[in-house]
DNA sequence: TGCGATGCTGAACAGGTGTTTAGCGTAGCA
DNA sequence: TGCTACGCTAAACACCTGTTCAGCATCGCA
C-alpha cells in the first residue's frame, strides 16, 4: 500500500501564485533559474510548500505548460473566429513573452521527456486548429492550395514570427523591419486592411 | 598588481577536447547540464583542469560559441560562393545539431549578458554576409527587390528552417512535408534544379 | 466540542555547484 | 645540470540543489 504523500488542492490560490511566479521566472531568467528555493523565496513561503503542491519540479513545469497551453488554445479559438484570423494569428505568434516561454519549454524538452511529449501534443493541436479554420477561408482569400498550401502558410507564419521576436530580443536589426512590412503587405492583400487597431499587450512595461 | 592566475595554452589539444565535449553535452542534454564536474568526468580529467583552461564557465561557453561561429562563418563563406547559394543556405540552416546548439545559446543568452552580445554580433555578421551575396544575384534570379526584398528572403529561410528542425525534433508532423516541398519548389524556380546531390552530414549516426 | 481535512513549516539528508590554492611531475631550453 | 614553463591534480571553501518527513495551526463540518 503506497499511501501517497499529502498534496495541496488544485483550486488553491497559493498554488496559482506559484504557477504565476514560475512562469515569470522562466521568462525573465530562464528555466534553469527555477528551483524550489528560488520560487519559494519569491512567493515568501518555504521550499517544502513547493513540493506540497508539486511533488517534483517536473510536475511544476508540466502544470505551468498545461495551464499556459489551455489559455493559449482558448485565446486562439477566439481569434480564429474573428473576421481576420490570419492577422490574429500573426499578432498572437509575435507575442514577446509567449515566445520566450515557448523557447524555454523547447530547451527544457531537450532533456525532460515528460515535457517533450506534452509540448509536442499541444503544438500539434494548435496547428490542427489553425489548419481547420484556414481551410474554410481559402476560397474567400483567393488562395490556390496547390500553389500555397495552407499548412505552408501556417509553418511560415510560426517560423517567421518566432525568428523576428528572437532576433529583436537579441538586439538584431538587419532585415526585421523589411520582413514585418512584407508580412503586413501580404496580410493586407489576403485579408484586406486591418479592421481594428492592434490592441496593446497587457504589461508590456 | 593583480598577478593573473596561470592559464592553459590556447593551442592545447586537451583544451580542444574540452570544447568538443562541452558542445556535445550542450546538444545532448542542454546547457544546464554543463558543469565543471560533468565536463571533467567526460574528459576523464579533474574539475580543476576545466578552470585551468577556462577560468569561469562563462569563458568556456564563450569559447564554444566563438569557435563554432568561426567555423560556420567559413563554411557559409564557401557555400555562398557556390553556384547555388540559396540552396546551400537552406541546407546549412536545416542542420539539426547546429540548430540545437544555436537554441541552447539563445536560451543561455537569456540570462548571461556576455553571451547575448557575442551571439547577436555573430548573427548580424552572418546575415550581412548573406545579404551581400544575395544582392549580387538578384538580377540573375529575376527577383524584384520591391516585391521580395532579399532581407525578407533571408529572414524567411532562417525562420522556416529553424521551425521545421524544431518541430521535427519534437516529433510533430502536420505541415512539415508540405513546407519542405514548397521551399524545394521555389528554390528550383529561382536557382534551377539541384546541381549536386545533397551531401550526407558527417556523424549523422 | 470533537475531529478530520487542509495549509504550511523546520530541519534534515545526500547530494551537486563554481572556484581557488598549493604543489607535484615532466619536458625543453640554458 | 639547473631552471623555467607547462600540464595537471588533491583538497578544500562556501553555497545551492531536490526531496522528505514529522508536526504545528486553523478552519469547517458533525
Amino acid at each position: 500500500m503506497a499511501k501517497a504523500r499529502r498534496t495541496g488542492t488544485e483550486t488553491s490560490e497559493t498554488r496559482f501564485r506559484l504557477l504565476d511566479i514560475t512562469e515569470r521566472v522562466m521568462i525573465e531568467d530562464g528555466y534553469a533559474a527555477v528551483s524550489s528555493r528560488r520560487i519559494a523565496k519569491e512567493a515568501e513561503v518555504t521550499p517544502a510548500l513547493i513540493h506540497y503542491y508539486f511533488p517534483t519540479l517536473d510536475d511544476l513545469f508540466l502544470e505551468v505548460l498545461r495551464r499556459r497551453a489551455r489559455q493559449q488554445l482558448e485565446r486562439q479559438e477566439r481569434h480564429l473566429t474573428s473576421p481576420q484570423p490570419l492577422r490574429a494569428l500573426w499578432a498572437v505568434s509575435s507575442d514577446q513573452a509567449g515566445t520566450a516561454l515557448m523557447m524555454e519549454f523547447m530547451a527544457l524538452s531537450n532533456h525532460r521527456k515528460s515535457i517533450r511529449s506534452e509540448l509536442a501534443e499541444f503544438a500539434e493541436q494548435f496547428r490542427r486548429n489553425q489548419l481547420e479554420t484556414l481551410a474554410g477561408h481559402l476560397d474567400e482569400y483567393g488562395l490556390d492550395p496547390d500553389e500555397v498550401p495552407p499548412e505552408v502558410l501556417l509553418v511560415a507564419i510560426a517560423g517567421i514570427s518566432r525568428a523576428i521576436v528572437m532576433e529583436q530580443s537579441l538586439g538584431m536589426e538587419t532585415g526585421l523591419a523589411e520582413t514585418i512590412a512584407f508580412v503586413e503587405k501580404h496580410l493586407e492583400r489576403i485579408e484586406g486592411p486591418a479592421e481594428q487597431a492592434p490592441r496593446k499587450r497587457k504589461q508590456s512595461a
